[in-house]
DNA sequence: AACCGTCTTGACGCGTCCTTGACGCCGAAG
DNA sequence: CTTCGGCGTCAAGGACGCGTCAAGACGGTT
């Protein structure tokens, strides 16, 4: 869930942000003064502030500053003002987008997803899983065991890869095949057999009996933590 | 040196931007379709890009979508065109700013200071990466052994820097292709291999035994600390 | 026009990994 | 009790990827 702190003096203009925000599954704070403002982005972290400039009280450009003193939350600014020279003060002082009012909302939403894309470099995934007897490092593609690295041949990571990302499910050899060896691999079990067999015999404790990595006879294999 | 490609088929507004960037001191790349933007956005590793919508030929939104396939630079859309339709798809294509032409230098160039702004992250991550035969200084680009320095090559250095930015983690070969010479090149893996054993051979003690740059067959390059 | 550094391209040897077949074991079915 | 299919194991061949070297192409500078 996305939290988006709206700074706005005027009620109508928060109603309006908030249900509109709301309504798209953001999670909205909201602030009428600057000095409010900058005490709910201290406490809520929001990922992303949208900020109306002509505040009462302290000034806009000041809010953006308060909040580029300790944190690079994107920010996008609000103004009536159309004036080129507060646009670049605003931008200057760090803000990141600088929308003019009247504005419409669906571009409104656009730039708020632009910014709050940037913000979240990348898929990440679950970078590790751990079990008894190894440590599966999925972001840096190495496995573990006992403290030392333990060297994987490309098909081997797949098939590992495959069963540890969907761990206690049943993986069916036809879908194992299809991902690691392609769609036209689909009857070649021995490859599953021969491969298995490494794979226990490099990570598992007693290879003959294996804890995680487990053959369901006739279906398919399941990787346990 | 923030290198800026421009993107426009207007010879005017080409000759603007680049005269007004780099009085500015921005290092300036100008192409004049979509085809030769991706071209150039491969060979030329552009921080920013400027984007004209209106491009003869193909799509501008193609245009964002496809250097979106493999990179995550800042891109600022121009654009005749005020409907939100317009701003809406280019931002959810990718791009990071939408500005309306005719639009004013000095709001342009601000809109660029942020977007660069973004670009370079602050004091977040550590600018020298040492290892025991050689020290990595990202931010001024230069590789130190044993206290001299040596001198790589800019495809060199791009390969070590993508290499050293993620300590430890694998990097497939595609992407090191992608990244360093451009998505056209993902196939070329002898790149790869011929630059590598360069690397080694500059920075390695033991360059057939290397522990730092370090190759998993079929998989891609890992650099270790 | 000549030179230099850099990038591209091809060929070759070697080591590793994938493929493939054979064999034994076990449980289920006849 | 026998038969059969699925699974685990092992070993050998051939294919593939990697490192290495060197020559040619390219671009910028003098």
């Amino acid at each position: 869930m996305t939290r988006v702190l709206v700074v706005d003096d005027e009620p109508q203009i928060r109603r309006a942000l908030r249900t509109n925000l709301a309504a798209r599954g953001y999670e909205v704070d909201l602030a009428e003064s600057g000095e409010q403002a900058l005490d709910l982005a201290a406490t809520s972290h929001p990922d992303v502030v949208i900020l109306d400039l002509g505040l009462p009280g302290i000034d806009g450009i000041a809010v953006v500053e308060g909040l580029r003193g300790w944190t690079k939350v994107p920010i996008i600014v609000l103004s009536v003002r159309d004036a080129e020279a507060d646009k670049i003060a605003a931008l200057d002082a760090g803000a990141d987008d600088y929308v003019t009012k009247p504005f419409s909302m669906g571009e409104l939403l656009a730039r708020l997803r632009a910014a709050t894309r940037r913000g979240t470099p990348g898929p990440d995934e679950a970078p590790t899983v751990v079990t008894d007897a190894f440590t599966v490092d999925l972001a840096a593609k190495r496995v573990l065991r006992d403290g030392a690295e333990v060297h994987l041949t490309p098909t081997e990571w797949q098939l590992l890869e495959t069963l540890v990302r969907n761990p206690g499910r049943l993986i069916s050899q036809r879908q194992l095949l299809q991902t690691v060896w392609g769609p036209q691999y689909e009857r070649e079990t021995n490859y599953l057999r021969v491969y298995l067999a490494q794979l226990r015999r490099k990570l598992e404790a007693d290879p003959s009996r294996p804890k995680h990595l487990i053959t369901e006879p006739g279906m398919g294999y399941r990787f346990e933590a």
